[in-house]
DNA sequence: CTACATCCTGTAGCTGCTACAGGATCAAGG
DNA sequence: CCTTGATCCTGTAGCAGCTACAGGATGTAG
């Protein structure tokens, strides 16, 4: 049994491909291995050929990423979207919660830069024996133990 | 030369200080295989025993983690407030790039949840062929197809 | 004295890549 | 036809910052 082959004709190779979709070889490489692509056709050398239907995979892919879905949310995106369609309630779903995690990332981000604003706000950036940042760090008598 | 030994009274076991400074034990390892926190003293038996000292310390860097810092800014920060107590300039530079970091992760967080949002909102949640929230992610038409 | 909790070292795994090493193959110019 | 240089291949190891074992050695309570 040979393996699948392909002309050049066929498609392109991975550094068009990479070119193509702005995802570097190797990360292409990588999501093959673990399977986030599927394996493409090869040439009698060995080498990948890609035609339109990876390029439109690899694409969503990396738009997933940018949108900072995970590669795990993104797969079951494909597969949601995939040959039977399915009901995009389910793609609802997953981005709802991808909403969620991001609300709350913004929150903590949030308080965290107020809390930084305010305590740089009031460094003098002199040589203060108690530095605000330092202080907001320093956790003493906030942990039960005692002296230094 | 021997190795410096400790008497368990002189200190607590890496559990205590686990739980006081809510660090889980493996991390409290690796953050002294990496340098993080000095090598500690140690029982006959080789048990590790931790004072004050490096209860504030370790107090001092998991408060910078929730902060969003990584462990190389917490690590100048421990050097700038260190012995020679430095200047408050450095620390507040420090701080101020990393606020500049929180900054920009808001703005791109909340961009993405603008996007994220209105997409889920034009979703009907049927069993629509063309999902919305797919349609952002897909690429088609975005992409360079074919020959540029 | 026996459980059982806690400690030790060391290694491998996680996510999402990136960066080699050490070869094979391809396309173009001489 | 041959050489150069770009591109391809596989495989492994590294990044941050941990976490999770395996397989022992100790400590402590009943």
């Amino acid at each position: 049994m040979r393996p699948i082959k392909a002309l050049r004709a066929d498609g392109m190779p991975i550094g068009e491909l990479s070119r193509l979709c702005g995802v570097n070889i190797e990360t292409i490489r990588y999501y093959e291995k673990i399977k986030m692509l599927p394996a493409p056709l090869r040439t009698e050398a060995g080498h990948r050929v890609y035609g339109p239907k990876e390029t439109r995979m690899l694409a969503f892919i990396r738009r997933g990423r940018e949108l900072g879905f995970t590669l795990d949310q993104i797969r079951a995106l494909l597969n949601l979207g995939g040959p039977e369609k399915a009901s995009c309630a389910e793609v609802r779903e997953i981005a709802k919660h991808h909403i969620e995690d991001i609300r709350a990332k913004i929150n903590d981000l949030t308080k965290l830069e107020r809390l930084l604003r305010k305590t740089v706000a009031q460094c003098s950036g002199g040589k203060v024996p108690d530095c605000p940042v330092l202080d907001i760090l320093d956790t003493q008598g906030r942990i039960k133990t005692s002296r230094t």
